[in-house]
DNA sequence: ATTGGGCAGTAACTAATGTTACAATTCAGT
DNA sequence: ACTGAATTGTAACATTAGTTACTGCCCAAT
């Protein structure tokens, strides 16, 4: 496991808060599609990617889900921190978007670190920035942009994470991160592929030009 | 100064921290309607509120508007750490929504109280904290709901923020702070009037009954 | 008193998005 | 091969929100 946070972390821990890490923190591999945490959940731990992705949502009461934001290598859920500080339960879902590795780290040493290592603490002010921009990005585009557009930045976004031309997700699953219906998904898909910028297929969709 | 720290931050910061603060920050009065900050201002400092409120926007390249949320007495801005972290341009505008007093500290003591003193780390995290949880509420609105219920919950705001019953707004600023344009909100108000949960005059409204 | 600008009311229309319904196709499991 | 569920395409329609245009009103400045 220290093998494993040296390649990911070792940018931006010092040595000594590594074996911290590698001795409380247990590692994981999750499948993709694992739900990894629900609304509700109490948070136990927080989580430090090694490879794979995550991909976080917001939910409403009636089960409305919103796409937010995706967790890479590297990174971790501000959104644990922000539960495990506030005592509250999960306001999100976390569910893996590809095979993914990581390790758990129990929440009472986060406090710990905070005043012992300055890195850790540039490393958990750094991704509070970060997701805070990425939530105003996402409400930036549910506030001022049309549907045709956020399902472009949408593509490009899935395209960039799974590395890959080709998308594999339903007209339904689509329609469900973007907080749309299947139909309206569809009709734009067919605008796209129209105009020559997709191919759709069943049960995956080829990108040909985004930009 | 010192006095005013304690009645609103003595809860927070140890005596030691208190007489940093007044040490280094700069006590300031800002009127009503003052603009605090723009999209693409360097952040130079770090505003600590005492009295008063703080109405913070985001704005998108067209000017487009959009309410985040007030900060109040005892709160800060976490887009202001935000940036000063990243060392980016502000991201949001910020006008003082009330006569507001306020001190303001340098941003290079922000890292160096975050190592010194636990209360600083814990007021930053909850700040972050807070205003997180604030955009995702203004997220799940803007995504999940609709005008007539977001504007509810914008005079229900309006209200408690202003400790009034009476708004001070005209239609069209209400439109810019949803997002929305005069018609469609003068629609919904009239609707609101109908149903006699609020009185409507010239530049203001009187709050019946929102709930 | 007159004038002009800002504010609010309203109608008519357009655009965007969501909903319902149904047909056609694919595909896995029997 | 048959069946049923999942997926996609499409039309018709409903709803919500945004736009344009015009009116009357209030009020402050001249």
């Amino acid at each position: 496991m220290i093998q494993e946070l040296r390649d990911h972390y070792g940018h931006l821990f010092e040595e000594a808060l590594l074996q911290e890490i590698a001795q409380v923190g247990t590692f994981k591999e999750v499948p993709e599609g694992f739900t990894m945490m629900a609304i509700g959940d109490y948070v136990r731990g927080m989580p430090l990617l090694i490879s794979g992705a995550i991909k976080v949502m917001r939910e409403d009461k009636e089960g409305d889900e919103l796409l937010l934001y995706y967790l890479e290598s590297g990174e971790t859920c501000s959104m644990t921190m922000n539960c495990c500080m506030g005592q509250t339960k999960s306001e999100i879902k976390a569910v893996a978007e590809k095979d993914t590795k990581l390790i758990m780290v129990p929440v009472q040493k986060m406090e710990e670190w905070t005043a012992k290592y300055k890195s850790w603490r540039d490393f958990v002010f750094q991704s509070y920035h970060t997701r805070l921009n990425e939530v105003l990005h996402i409400l930036d585009s549910v506030a001022f942009e049309k549907m045709d557009q956020r399902l472009l930045n949408y593509l490009k976004e899935k395209v960039r994470i799974n590395n890959s031309d080709t998308i594999h997700n339903t007209h339904q699953e689509i329609a469900y991160d973007l907080h749309s219906s299947r139909v309206v998904i569809s009709r734009l898909l067919k605008k796209l592929e129209q105009m020559g910028r997709i191919e759709l297929h069943r049960n995956h969709i080829k990108v040909i030009n985004l930009d």
